[in-house]
RNA sequence: GGGCGAAUAGCUCAGUGGGAGAGCACCUGCCUUACAAGCAGGGGGUCACAGGUUCAAACCCUGUUUCGCCCA
């Protein structure tokens, strides 16, 4: 019959209407009234706002793979879709849009804003999920979840409670990361440190007792809010001022010396000013000795009361003033250029303003104990492995965790403030009255971190803390798959709580991928305008070629470089099997052909390869090398089908008889398998072509998982490689004289091992077609003049030549081959000589060596026959 | 200052103890009816450097250089 297939692939149409199929199928839900394995992922949830970028494609590329590829074994899969409400970054856009319609957040109260922000979700939300779609995503939409869902606000009061009563969750003064931008606190790991230049001014206190001290420091406005100077105990040229009184310049305050193993001696002059208030370090130096706190920077950036004459202004002009006025005073005695570390803000880029404020805070440590012992017993696996020592060290120097967000957007914290007796009351449903019969009760204003809720994405998604089927049949999950960037933010947090509150990790494998660099290796951003946008590649080359692009060229826990080169090249890919398809559905009926057992040793060959594949690739998939696998799936498709196996059926595919059913067995049934085995990289191109195949059942994506038979090979498909190996060596002869490529040649084999004669025999038909041979001679008496010739194994292959033999040429070349095999011949003998070589070496590998030096010493042997016969 | 990663073909990257690989690029010849988005043939690498372990090192160990990342 003639294919209606067109000769080229087109992606758009086709990716189109699979997808929908799947989705009205219910593919995607699994069946939990199945018994047996499981297995399951929830997604890292995007931002609701967000748009997809190749991180997010890498990233769900990767779980696709592994959702489908579990499907078709058999496990009861779930991928569990869904996305986070991203407080900061979503507030920040919704208030950039009021700012543009003449309002505010302020103006509007906090009703009214959240109301615009709910709005805004409905417009933007189903984005970023359409865009997984578009990228075959297999996402359970069934179960979709949002991690301001009332289940999961629900999941996130409960736990605030428990830790709180546990006494882990505490509120109080302490120093934070102020981002003025924002206008809210944000967690030590969100904030980013820079390299920037600066300036390093010395200022001259002078000390109560006479005299003075130099003292370095990089912000000299806030010298307004020292409270004290401190230096190393051991630093001897200053141990005389230890419990002396110095003056603050400017503002005369009194403050005392201190000593304090914090200074760095080397540093500047060895003497620094202490402001408590403003300083992370000077904070703790504060507590340790007992120093008052002056602030003198407020949320704003702009200078407080405290600052006396320059109340009002911003810390730039504050900066200036102060450093006009020490100079006017003679106190600046030094400015030198410094490079050092500034914290900018991990959301916005602003530079962070340390300011001492009331946040409620996670005590982290016996939260972490635990977490790292289940690691520690394996319970959770990395992937890469090195990734599970970065997680112990940070999980060891860990921080308590700031949570509260000067923000209205996410979860409003559960706690309420009397303001008859003071009281602060925690609780799971809004208060109606205090224990001291007070009912004038106020919410606290804040909302919680959203990394907060992320934490509990793998259990609160699944109905927890309710015991729900879903949480029973499918928690902890198998794998959490995401970028190795948020392993602090988000993997170790949810161990922590996983492990807190269910009693278990709730994954069993961390897999994590690099980052995607542009072309030249250079992070994409918006500001360099270097960002590719996943959805134009979908529309240009296909999403099966942007997965098979994204998959290839890197391993897990590595940056790659996307380039458009490798998508085109995927491209090509899924053209390639759309021509082999077509090739076979042009030469089969509308029905199965009819089962046949292998005629040919090709026959036998192609399903011993088959065989082989499907156990590289399973095993490839079970151990994460996403590349590795799809790599083998091609090499198996391309090289060995393609290139051979369709090939040598041509002259025989349409055969009536036995043969040709044997043949178009073959090829079916081989295609059909092939298709399984790239289901879970390509997966719109192989429904499309599986369905135009002969098949059994609704859909490839529930088609089963291949299954591997014998993979030893048999004389038949030694005989095969044999041949095979023939076809190359005439093919390179050909080349070398020039014949035209339509052109027949006669071929003459010389050997005297009757294994190769016979295996050369019983493929005489594949080598006629492979090689375009007219004639075939075989035997141990063959040696024509004039030819060209080269050598196989255990065979000397011979191509007459018509015409006058260029002699020089060709001792040359042959005596190029020889060098070669010799070479070789040298190195491996020498290997065997070798005593310790033969006593140590494992027997498989002197046998093979062995085996490969004889085949070589043969060679070699007819390399030099076929010289002396040119002399 | 501590930790981690990378260095392999012109480019981008796999390969982690026993014969140096892929894609792209390059050279030669072909529109051979599934595919020119293709086919066949070919060139190209002291696996960063220096030591060590081993019968055997691109691979393991130590050190060095360059580039990058994380943490303080």
């Amino acid at each position: 019959m003639a294919s209606q297939m067109a000769s080229r692939y087109q992606p758009a149409a086709v990716e189109a209407r699979w997808y929908g199929f799947w989705e009205q199928e219910g593919f995607f839900t699994p069946d939990v009234s199945r018994v047996g394995a499981t297995f399951s992922m929830a997604i890292p949830p995007p931002n609701v706002t967000g748009v997809l970028h190749l991180g997010h494609a890498l990233n769900n590329t990767w779980q696709d793979i592994l959702a489908r590829y579990h499907r078709m074994r058999g496990d009861v899969t779930l991928w569990l879709p869904g996305t986070d409400h991203a407080g900061i970054a979503t507030q920040a856009l919704v208030e950039r849009e009021l700012a543009e319609r003449g309002t505010s957040r302020g103006e509007l109260g906090r009703e009214a804003f959240l109301n615009e922000v709910w709005a805004f979700r409905e417009r933007h939300g189903h984005i970023i999920l359409d865009q997984l779609r578009r990228l075959g995503c297999s996402l359970d939409w069934s179960r979709l979840r949002f991690t301001l869902d009332e289940g999961l606000a629900r999941a996130v009061t409960e736990v605030f409670v428990r830790l709180y009563d546990e006494g882990l969750i505490y509120r109080g003064d302490y120093i934070t990361n102020w981002c003025p931008s924002c206008a809210t606190a944000i967690s030590d790991i969100e904030v980013d440190y820079d390299d920037e230049s600066g300036h390093l001014w010395t200022v001259r206190y002078d000390v109560a007792g006479g005299g003075s001290v130099r003292v370095a420091t990089t912000r000299p406005e806030t010298l307004l809010g020292d409270t004290a100077l401190a230096v190393h105990p051991d630093d001897t040229r200053y141990q005389h001022l230890v419990g002396q009184s110095a003056r603050v310049p400017l503002i005369g305050r009194v403050v005392p010396v201190i000593a304090d193993s914090y200074v760095d001696p080397a540093y500047g002059t060895g003497v620094v000013k202490v402001t408590p208030a403003h300083d992370p370090n000077d904070f703790a130096m504060g507590e340790r000795h007992g120093l008052p706190q002056v602030a003198v920077v407020d949320t704003a950036r702009r200078m407080t009361e405290a600052a006396g004459p320059y109340r009002g202004l911003s810390v730039e002009d504050a900066r200036t003033r102060v450093i006009q006025d020490l100079e006017a005073e003679g106190r600046i005695e030094g400015d030198e250029p410094i490079t050092h570390r500034v914290g900018h803000c991990g959301r916005c880029g602003t530079v962070i303003e340390p300011l001492v404020t009331t946040q409620w805070f996670v005590k982290m440590e016996p939260l972490a104990r635990p977490a790292l012992e289940a690691a520690g017993r394996d319970e959770v696996r990395f992937v890469p492995e090195r990734f599970g020592r970065v997680y112990e060290h940070w999980l060891q120097n860990i921080h308590d965790w700031c949570i509260s967000r000067q923000q209205w957007w996410g979860h409003r914290i559960p706690a309420w403030y009397c303001e008859g007796c003071g009281a602060t009351l925690v609780r799971r449903e809004p208060p109606t009255a205090c224990a001291c019969g007070s009912t004038a009760l106020r919410q606290d204003e804040d909302v919680l971190d959203t990394w907060f809720s992320s934490a509990l994405w793998p259990f609160s998604t699944l109905g927890w803390p309710e015991n729900t089927a879903d949480l029973e049949r499918f928690y902890p999950t198998s794998v959490v798959s995401t970028g190795y960037d948020i392993l602090f933010f988000w993997v170790a947090r949810m161990i922590m709580q996983g492990v807190h509150f269910t009693g278990e990790p709730p994954f069993s494998v961390v897999l994590l991928h690099g980052l995607i660099r542009d072309d030249q290796g250079r992070k994409m951003s918006k500001s360099r305008g270097n960002g590719i946008d996943p959805l134009g590649v979908i529309d240009e080359y296909g999403a099966d070629a942007l997965r098979m692009a994204l998959i290839q060229g890197n391993t897990p826990g590595n940056d790659s470089r996307y380039s458009a080169e490798r998508v085109q090249s995927a491209q090509h890919l899924g053209n390639k099997v759309w021509n082999a398809i077509r090739f076979v559905t042009m030469h089969l009926g509308d029905e199965a052909p009819k089962p046949s057992p292998p005629v040919r040793p090709a026959d036998a060959w192609i399903l011993e390869e088959r065989d082989r594949t499907i156990g590289t690739v399973t095993g490839l998939l079970d151990q994460f090398e996403f590349g590795e696998a799809a790599r083998a799936v091609i090499e198996f498709i391309w090289g060995q089908y393609c290139d051979w196996y369709i090939e040598m059926v041509k002259d025989r595919v349409g055969d009536p008889g036995l043969d040709g059913q044997a043949a178009r067995y073959t090829l079916w049934s081989v295609a059909e398998t092939g298709l399984r085995l790239l289901h879970p990289f390509m997966p719109f191109l192989t429904e499309e072509l599986w369905q135009a195949l002969p098949h059994e059942g609704p859909s490839i994506m529930v088609a089963p998982w291949p299954t591997a038979g014998p993979t030893d090979a048999t004389e038949e498909t030694r005989g095969h490689r044999l041949m095979q190996e023939a076809v190359r060596v005439i093919r390179a002869l050909r080349s070398e004289i020039g014949v035209a490529p339509q052109d027949r040649v006669p071929v003459i084999v010389r050997t005297e091992d009757p294994a190769v004669e016979e295996a050369l025999r019983a493929n005489e038909p594949e080598i006629r077609v492979l090689a375009r041979v007219s004639t075939l001679a075989v035997g141990a008496g063959e040696k024509p003049h004039p030819a060209i010739a080269g050598v196989a194994v255990g065979s000397t292959v011979y191509v007459p030549l018509t015409g006058i033999v260029d002699l020089e040429r060709e001792r040359e070349r042959l005596g190029r081959g020889l060098e070669e095999v010799e070479r070789e011949r040298g190195r491996l003998s020498a290997r065997l000589a070798d005593a310790r070589f033969i006593e140590r070496a494992p027997a498989n590998v002197v046998a093979d060596t062995q085996m490969r030096l004889s085949e070589l010493v043969g060679r070699a042997d007819r390399l030099r026959a076929r010289i002396a016969d040119l002399a």
